[in-house]
DNA sequence: GTGAAAGCGCTAACAG
DNA sequence: CTGTTAGCGCTTTCAC
């Protein structure tokens, strides 16, 4: 491995000089900059980063702990991260917690203030209170895409409006006559998707619709338990003409109940989701659904927690990224005319 | 941040019988190891995996190296390979290439003998001579699921057969009767996939078709990309009763085009994917497929690197995990019967 | 503008 | 068994 030092004595000068050649090279004469670069380009000398990192204080990695990437939403958020940190020149630690507070802990532990310097935190059933204490280790600690915003926010937040989400897919399915309102109502560690769901009621109420014509059955983010939650509506409310579920996956999974009970979606049942992951246009019929900012929260909150462990101090508690936003294809449809 | 020094300050020891302590503690008196542990509880210590790694000479995280996290296909191979990490004590680096080779270039210099002891390469357009190159710099280098293997291969390679994988698809196909077999040939960066396609025609020929009975179209992984391959290929030959694709995604893809062209898959058409990523079967119909050891490969691929970077010597130049075993669902069916 | 020197926090011989 | 002593490769004052 070729070090600083080799570089420094090629170039008849020192460490320091070579060092300052890479980080501050308008502090050194344009002669020496061009010795010095001519003897890292000759050696192929790298900066080793650990060292580098020990010597600063401060690494150049950024942790992402997120439940499971299996989830097909996280690769898309780590696609944006990655890319935002690269530009950077940080390199991300994809941090699986499995939904385990104790793997969850470990990471921390052992990454934070030492392996990475920022932690981006996307859900976790750990209390902000556990998360604040590692913070205040010198660690940024960004938590990202939080539902449930308090009051009194010890961490900076990086988030979308998922109240108006819901009242988008709201006003979309009222707006296409449906009367009768079956919500599949999510949610992972990290716990319920509860603003969405409030943001689709009030959407619903102000549109006139009373809270009888809602339908709500509690599930968790996957294909497989939004079918059997939707299979479980549709028999139980065989009139049911419209769903809305809290996210894609069981979105989709509603679609695949509907099917499989002979139900054809759009025409006899409309079915929305939320976030607009990949497969939502991927899948037959394609799925309407509310696109969240996925990329653009990753970037941000890449960028808040750069600017955090540079120094920095966040300005706000809460970074709301862009509004959300309707994406109609071919899972909803006019509610069907009542027959008689 | 409390530093080894401050528990060996406060454990009346000093730093090299603390290290110890964590390292070996049966070269330590058992009571000193107590009293150790206790400084570490009291003050919260944790070591600091930054100078740890800088005075070992070796850093306690890989780093994968993908295309695009976005493809399905990683996610499933990044869960199995961060947790076979995670046990070892290591962190994983995820690194999109975008299918780049100045991205990858980038990645490998800066990474390779600095930050992470170890890098899994699974696809590049990278040439092997350049990753030896890295390699011999002190970094343990693995090739993952790549397709060619080369006679004399300068670099340990983890990959599972895919001639095989392709012969029990062309069986399955055959043994439904189909006399006329769509391929949709893909590839990505590293390469086109032609040992599946070989596997697959090697094995038709030995069931006794003929080469005529095969039609080829060059595609690449992506649903999109199968889409068009298939709606080309049943505009062009439609008397086609069956689709292989050497990879799920198009055969997703080819799903679809047969649905928008009329035909009813497997009724009027039997298509066949290659990997068994989780859509094949989340999808309607549950795409029939041949299953990699894609989580295996995943854990052995890190056990390797993992090996590598502890001192050891790769065994073997090639590491072929477990067989491809064939996975039928809905979407092959026996030949329609010809009309007379 | 450049060099000398003192670490960053930990590990690894080697002594004792 | 435990302590001493050098570093690992780089950054960073502070002199010159």
């Amino acid at each position: 491995m070729v070090t600083l030092a080799e570089v420094a004595r090629r170039a008849n000068v020192t460490g320091a000089t070579v060092s300052n050649v890479l980080r501050n090279p308008q502090k050194v004469k344009p002669e020496t900059v061009e010795r010095v670069m001519a003897a890292i380009r000759e050696l192929g000398y790298r900066p080793n980063l650990t060292a580098r990192a020990l010597a600063r204080g401060r690494t150049s990695t950024l942790a992402l702990l997120l439940s499971n990437i299996a989830n097909p939403f996280y690769p898309e958020f780590v696609l944006a991260a990655e890319r935002e940190a690269r530009k950077r020149g940080y390199f991300l630690l994809v941090c699986n917690t499995d939904d385990d507070p104790a793997i969850t802990r470990a990471y921390l532990e052992q990454i934070a203030g030492s392996l990475a310097s920022g932690v981006i935190v996307m859900n976790t059933d750990l209390g902000e209170g556990e998360l604040a204490g590692i913070a205040s280790k010198g660690v940024a600690v960004v938590l990202c895409m939080w539902e449930h915003v308090q009051a009194s926010r010890a961490l900076p937040c990086v988030t979308t409006d998922f109240a108006a989400a819901g009242a988008l897919a709201a006003a979309h399915l009222s707006g296409l006559g449906h009367r009768k309102f079956g919500v599949i109502f999510g949610g992972g560690s990290g716990g319920p998707q509860t603003i969405r769901l409030d943001g689709f009621a009030a959407a619903l109420a102000a549109h006139g619709h009373s809270e009888k014509s809602l339908f709500i059955v509690r599930a968790h983010d996957s294909i497989e338990s939004g079918y059997e939650a939707a299979a479980g509506l549709l028999r139980a409310k065989p009139a049911m003409t419209s769903i809305f579920a809290t996210n894609d996956l069981m979105a989709i999974g509603a679609m695949q109940a509907a099917a499989d009970l002979g139900k054809r979606v759009p025409d006899d049942l409309s079915v929305m989701g939320l976030t607009d992951i990949a497969l939502a246009h991927q899948f037959r019929p394609a799925l309407t659904t509310v696109r969240l900012p996925t990329a653009d929260i990753a970037a941000r909150s890449v960028a808040l927690a750069l600017e955090m462990v540079e120094g920095g101090t966040p300005a706000q508690d809460v970074y709301v990224v862009r509004a959300p936003e309707l994406v109609v294809r071919e899972s909803t449809a006019p509610a069907p005319s009542r027959q008689r």
